[in-house]
DNA sequence: ATGAAAGCGCTAACAG
DNA sequence: CTGTTAGCGCTTTCAT
């Protein structure tokens, strides 16, 4: 049983008060050269790890941040976490990660509370729309927030936001000057608002190109892998005709290749595909997938740093801000030209 | 700029001592049920938060855990992590994730400093060799630690470790037991010691079956997906006859995978191939790969609830154990029987 | 240049 | 059943 090593034995061991030996340590303040020098010898023979604990207690601030994914292992949360963490590592900070298992309300609630009493410095996430109103009781006590592609109503927070209505436009519209006209689309849940963007962006880019929109050839797929190898068996055997297939998520589009696949249809010469996200799979099946990616690992960095400066910004400006970050049409081999 | 609500707030609100008021909300010690409600009308009232950092100060301990892992993109890694966190999360400990981004050690050196300092009450990690000596030496100040797949010499700790003598000694047997006589291996870098253990299984599945092991089937892809990439095509350049090729963790399964592709090989009919790792996307290949499970998830449940033992066991009781999981040959449809 | 002492918020002896 | 008090380890006035 080791005893832990505190200022008040570096002091007594350097023989000066533990003012001088915190001022030492901590580099401010006035000392003369000589307790310096004697101060961090004896620091370093005793091996001193100042108590980080101790020390948010007295500066009222943890240099800590929280973070609530809802999948630790769907590519676009972890490449937004590895944003995050390279950069608050960068900083000094150190981040909690908490998983809500697809966003259950419930427990994106209790981390929150959580991190909360453990005085994290500030938290990102994307709630939930159940956590909305526990968010707003939360910020009262002026805690720091940055949420990721969302917004609460009521709630004066920065936001870093996925560009869905020009993602989709922009895949869409490279479907159609390919020469698509029956274009298939496989949405999240119907109440999102994320989904109703990317499904907005479908539709605009239809009428940008005065192609008619039809509601037959928009599936849900729950943003599931299960959904949406459902989602495409439905639209394949409706019947109605399409020749591309646009995905909106990861694990949809792992549904939905594989829907095709059993269904006996090869991309892209049969059927062209579209998917979101750019986890390192894709690039290895023949043909590679095209995709929208949304920079996660952007956004990320964005969000960090966006969230640290509001920390350590003293003056209470209110300036939030929401930006938005323009997704990247990475294009690949699953499209074929139809004329 | 909300004054924060502490617990003399409560107490003077509810008109009694911060003792009582203590009692009651952590519900120990004795009060009066009168006085009982009154403090829990005052704290709910003021909407009053523990501080933990305060908690922590006083009781000596976070209840935090570190978590250094070699990739956060990487299923093995992730899947571990959930095991982790949601074991944690049921005993009321929050997780710091650091990234040491592939087992670079100055990064890992760092992170163990910082989790250190800020007194966590332990951390799972798979240290990477320049990382021992750092790692015996904080482990002098008694900090908790449980390895996964690794053991340090002269660090007394518990480990978690895969069976990769047993998996890899499996997925051969299994090739053999198809007819397979030319089987190719790629394994990690030669000096870490799970890529030896794999590589070990992989001769002993040979030595049962009285088969000659041939070392120019055995390349090392450095546990990279280029790395495997490169290794297939000088396996299939060197003129070597090979059927069946056992790759030994996922980014290298990629690499090898999009090799045989480019080089016009369908599995299994030209050739059989068995991964390590199970990532949700390839159960969507076609056909499916078959894959040596390292149960991950498991490991994490198994390491996080040793380390949480250990952290509350008060008596300095040692007996730290080296736990070995099995793991689970998921058969699919990559290898064919060559009769 | 240095040190004594107060206090961050909480809990636990110890009295009463 | 309740309150007083000390102290976790650190930083920071405020004297000296």
């Amino acid at each position: 049983m080791k005893k832990t090593i505190t200022l008040k034995n570096v002091a007594a061991d350097a023989g000066v008060s533990t003012t001088i030996a915190s001022r030492v340590l901590g580099n401010y303040g006035s000392f003369s050269d000589e307790t310096r020098v004697k101060v961090l010898q004896s620091a370093e023979k005793l091996n001193y790890q100042p108590n980080r604990i101790a020390q948010a207690l007295r500066a009222g601030n943890t240099k800590a941040i929280g973070v609530i994914v809802n999948s630790v292992t769907d590519t676009f949360w972890m490449n937004l976490f590895r944003g995050i963490e390279s950069t608050a590592q960068k900083y000094g900070y150190q981040v909690f990660l908490c998983n809500s298992d697809n966003g259950q309300s419930e427990k994106e609630q209790s981390f929150l509370q959580a991190l909360n009493e453990r005085n994290v410095d500030g938290i990102i996430l994307s709630p939930a729309l159940g956590t909305h109103p526990f968010l707003r009781k939360i910020h009262r006590g002026k805690l720091p927030l940055v949420l990721v592609d969302s917004k609460v109503e009521g709630l004066d927070v920065s936001s870093i936001i996925i560009d869905n209505v020009g993602g989709a436009f922009e895949a869409v519209e490279y479907l159609i000057s390919l020469g698509h006209k029956d274009i298939a689309v496989i949405t999240g849940y119907h109440d999102s608002p994320t989904s109703i963007a990317r499904l907005d962006g479908y539709k605009r880019a239809h009428k940008m190109y005065s192609l008619p929109v039809k509601e037959s050839l928009i599936e849900s797929g729950d943003y599931t892998q299960q959904g949406a190898y459902d989602a495409t068996l439905r639209l394949l055997k409706s019947g109605n005709k399409f020749t591309a297939l646009f995905v909106s998520n990861e694990s949809m589009t792992r549904g939905a290749l594989k829907a095709l696949d059993t269904a006996g249809l090869k991309v892209p010469d049969n059927i062209s595909v579209i998917g979101w996200d750019n986890p390192e799979w894709i690039s290895i099946l023949n043909p590679a997938l095209t995709v929208v990616d949304g920079l996660p690992f952007d956004i990320g960095t964005m969000a960090c740093q966006t969230l640290l400066n509001e920390i350590e910004m003293k003056d209470d400006n209110n300036n939030k801000k929401s930006i938005t970050i323009k997704t990247e049409l990475v294009k690949r081999f699953s499209c074929g030209n139809i004329n």
